[in-house]
DNA sequence: CGCCGTCTTGATTCGCCTCAACCAGTGTGG
DNA sequence: CCACACTGGTTGAGGCGAATCAAGACGGCG
């Protein structure tokens, strides 16, 4: 099934509520770093009361599909997720990876339906938040509004980053730059920032870069020969960061 | 100097406060476009005595610069703009191009500095919105509240949607996509959508698209002898724009 | 006029894609 | 239990599209 150590046991096909579903966002390891940041302790239970949260996904679940009514946004409390469109001819193109304490969704507020799909890289748990009650609640919490705006206005920032990305550097830089960018979010969570697991393919990297698989594969090889990286299938850990950092070149 | 027909006249070098730069958003063709969209009339007062119309920036002059602190957003009256921020290397990467009736500088909200910087190709008239002011006064509006936030949205989807374009699509198709959106948004304000200029160089075309100045040279004149467009330098004319759709392809 | 910036066009180079083969791990069914 | 298919990853050979390099055309302007 999955190959990734389950910690929430969901073996049957259509689990019942489990109590271990209802954790609070109080206890929550990732409070600082998902919504409620800008909330003090009063607020906070106001803003819990709104966040649902249901049953994990499994790996290659859909948790919203491009183009459906859009209702919530959603954070990452454990696993990861993939976000992608459809391009026209029938491809994809993927558009994010989220992580736990991640937040995604907000592109389909513009229009009222999601621009992008997100898939279950490996089961994931995930916290819910109707944005309508968000929004009502943000109008009487001036620390919550402002917390969505800089959360909204980090995305921007961190799309214009893949932008120049891909339109400036070369398949190692693109490489070096997706590794060092999960590092530093996992350093974030308190893991090690010079070893983890990818929780994507190479198809997803490569489709994310706007490179082909192959692609992906030679360069961990090469960097894997420079002696900067080991790779052991998902498993990576980085021997030489500075190495990295300079392939990396990052723009912006 | 400039070589388009300047219609704001402004031959000081530090000319005094004209009258016309007082124009209401009352009275602003754009104002179905811009902010105010989802203001009641009472409210729009409110919202427009936060506005400040300063005198037009001229062509080349920076309207904010990366990493400066973050004051205000932008609405573009007239003229047109392109953000771009710069790359370790030296070079810069041109994030996006700015319309009238389009809003800029979202993306210095995050982290209270500008993460890119905004230059005017031409003469350009601009309506400042300081952002605190805003964040207040939207806390008291929700409809300008909810209006805000889907103009963030929307930027997250237009790079989305630019990302598909530099991962998965060739010259011809970025070039073609980058031509029918301008159309589109020429539309949207009661102008052409088959004749138009070019705001910006080729040069400014190419570093959108992660493409060479020579490339888009070739793609247009290629265009051109195929019939689907008229280019006269930055003069532009959509002849057949059924093909240009299918040469765009887009995605998302 | 001659200079300069912008744009165009041609010849060559190079990075990545494509195609193809192969391998390891995993699941499946006889 | 093994044969088999299948998925995901790696590696190599060759081709293509866009970059690079180079030269020239055009237009504005001192």
């Amino acid at each position: 099934m999955s190959t990734h150590p389950a910690t929430l046991s969901v073996n049957e096909p259509f689990p019942p509520c489990h109590q271990e579903f209802q954790v609070s966002c109080h206890t929550c390891r990732l409070s600082r770093i998902c919504l409620p940041l800008a909330v003090n302790s009063g607020d906070l239970a106001r803003l819990e009361s709104i966040i649902e949260r249901s049953r994990p996904l499994q790996k290659g679940e859909l948790l919203y599909r491009e183009k459906t009514p859009f209702q919530s946004i959603y954070a990452v409390r454990s696993g990861a997720l993939k976000g992608f469109c459809g391009t026209r001819d029938g491809k994809e193109q993927v558009t994010g990876f989220y992580l736990p304490g991640e937040v995604l969704g907000m592109d389909g507020i513009s229009n009222g339906h999601h621009a992008s799909s997100a898939l279950a890289l490996e089961t994931s748990a995930i916290c819910e938040i109707p944005f309508d009650s968000l929004q009502r609640l943000s109008a009487s919490l001036p620390g919550l509004q402002r917390h969505l705006f800089q959360l909204m206005s980090r995305e921007i920032t961190e799309d214009q980053l893949l932008i120049t990305l891909l339109g400036k550097n070369t398949a190692e830089e693109r490489v070096a730059t997706l590794l060092l960018s999960i590092s530093r979010r996992n350093a974030r969570r308190q893991l090690s920032a010079s070893q983890f697991r990818l929780p994507m393919s190479r198809v997803d990297i490569g489709n994310y870069l706007g490179l082909t698989v192959e692609t992906i594969s030679r360069v961990f090889s090469r960097l894997q020969k420079n002696g900067v990286l080991r790779v052991d299938n998902k498993e990576i850990e980085i021997l030489d960061p500075e190495t990295l950092q300079r392939a990396a070149n990052l723009a912006c």
